[in-house]
DNA sequence: CAGTGTTTTGCAAACATTTTGCAACCATTT
DNA sequence: AAATGGTTGCAAAATGTTTGCAAAACACTG
């Protein structure tokens, strides 16, 4: 199990044949800064400036989109709510326990699926993916509540 | 297992002091009629025009947060994308597969915190809640694709 | 290290979704 | 009939996201 670094994510884009910019890095480092936190796109932007001053709204945007079509950060949001991204912290696939105060997870190694293929298939679904959150709150801001 | 229906939610709304209202009766009579299918606040109330006529879309949306509150409908979002919602069809804590092209869903009476909550505690999160959700297409929308 | 084709960016504007303040309304109680 | 308290439509704002376009930046090539 490789854990992923910046020198992997460089490797995945030029191997898409995107090229790597100061804003797209800034963007991805923001990412790894929140390693094990799932942030919404404002944040993100915010934490990109200081990097790269001026970069836009509409390119974190777009790669964001991009960054989530290769796998390499999740895009979920809590109850229907803006939008929040992770970056996908290993290959192996995974779940994540969400704290919705500060966004703070961790991974829940065990997939529901394992033991529920056979029950789902005769519902007539073809199933292509599943998500398993799990909600509630940190040590640190369980306290604070 | 006492399956939701309309005098259900109007007894759970007089008993929570909210009135009924021509507009709030046929946001409720669009859910039902959408039972067992995720749908967005936007169809709600093109649905809850043809039954009303000129209720407004903020009232839809302050309508859909009181019965969310009372849980009477979940509230979800497929990838960060805008809300959707369903009625809960009954009291019985269950989850949901989701066909991604037209919301239809089916249940899935497993639940997959049964196996897991000693894995979760020790990483020192309370959990208040969680999102069990399969993605895929129903059998009609798996042949048009 | 200039030339080339492609990707990427910033900007501005548009678009989509959701929330809010307010005056008017309605049913029920005093 | 006045008072009460929830409810509505309207208009506006706030929030979140996407798009078109011309200019700039990137990775290659020779």
């Amino acid at each position: 199990m490789r854990v992923i670094d910046k020198s992997i994510i460089e490797e995945k884009l030029k191997a898409n044949n995107y090229k790597m910019t100061p804003q797209r890095r800034a963007i991805i480092e923001a990412l790894l800064e929140h390693r094990g936190r799932f942030i919404a796109a404002g944040e993100i932007h915010l934490k990109t400036l200081s990097r790269h001053r001026g970069t836009d709204f509409s390119t974190v945007y777009r790669n964001l989109e991009i960054l989530e079509k290769m796998g390499i950060i999740h895009k979920t949001s809590i109850r229907g709510g803006a939008a929040i991204y992770e970056l996908v912290c290993d290959y192996s696939h995974h779940h994540h326990i969400i704290c919705k105060e500060c966004g703070k997870t961790a991974i829940i190694n065990a997939c529901p699926m394992e033991h529920l293929i056979e029950n789902i298939e005769d519902k007539g679904f073809t199933v292509t993916d599943h998500k398993f959150e799990l909600y509630g709150y940190c040590s640190k801001c369980y306290k604070k509540c």
